[in-house]
DNA sequence: AAATTAATTGACGTTTACGTCAACGTAAAT
DNA sequence: ATTTACGTTGACGTAAACGTCAATTAATTT
């Protein structure tokens, strides 16, 4: 072990590098999606607390649920000895990759069907501009 | 105009193909998403009845809210021969555009992260096996 | 010392997107 | 004729994800 630097954040230092309110990482903790130690009463973050809370915020974006995020995140520190456990993690990793190969999908759809609004407003605009 | 042999489908056959509940479309009508015809009491739904719904739920999938698809489904159908609007719109279009795109970079992120955590259980089973 | 600033813990409120009854109408099948 | 299937309209309920107070404490600034 080499000696860690350890960064630490306040709840005011996630709040603003992320853009969310304190509730609400206050609420992630309510279902203990983050545990930060204390100092007295006040939250420390650790550099591991705050790339859970980034974890979780792209969840969001994506449309996940605080739960699938909750699982996401299990995914990455299995600690887990067991094969069926093991077994049963993959297959859950794989719905959650085909999940996201489908969103891919919709996404590029969508953006194909914005590019052609777009060009399309464009088109009347030129018309409306040589009247 | 050509003889149109306008296709309709019934609620339920919207459901099914959709698996969504019927109260769900209800739904979507209440809140002005959707606007089928009636014959009689029952609702007939168009072709373009069926899209919308479709648009509706592939939104979904994105995770955007019911209000963003509305506003997505309205840039398909501009009718707008106002310039003012019509710049209005494409700064729409163009930060939902932005927006979707960032998501492509939140998912490809999260696969490749979900790729090496497979890889990482498969090894971790592998490693078991030959204990 | 007083005032400002940042943090805390309840606790109730709110929005979104439906779920889940109840009570009823209509139309086809047995 | 009656069961079955599918449709309707209220209307109340609910889970998730916070918002929004209020009351309190602790640290800093003036």
């Amino acid at each position: 072990m080499r000696p860690q630097k350890e960064r630490t954040f306040s709840i005011s230092d996630l709040r603003k590098e992320f853009n969310v309110t304190s509730r609400t990482i206050r609420y992630y903790e309510d279902i203990s999606l983050l545990n930060p130690n204390r100092c007295g009463k006040s939250r420390i973050y650790s550099p591991a607390d705050r790339t859970r809370l980034k974890l979780i915020l792209r969840g969001k974006r994506l449309g996940l649920s605080l739960e699938d995020s909750r699982q996401i995140i299990d995914m990455y520190e299995p600690g887990n000895n067991n094969v069926q456990q093991l077994i049963t993690l993959i297959n859950a990793i794989r719905e959650q990759r085909k999940k996201l190969n489908r969103q891919l999908d919709d996404i590029h759809n969508l953006l194909a069907d914005l590019k052609t609004a777009e060009s399309d407003c464009q088109q009347a605009l030129t018309a409306i501009s040589k009247e």
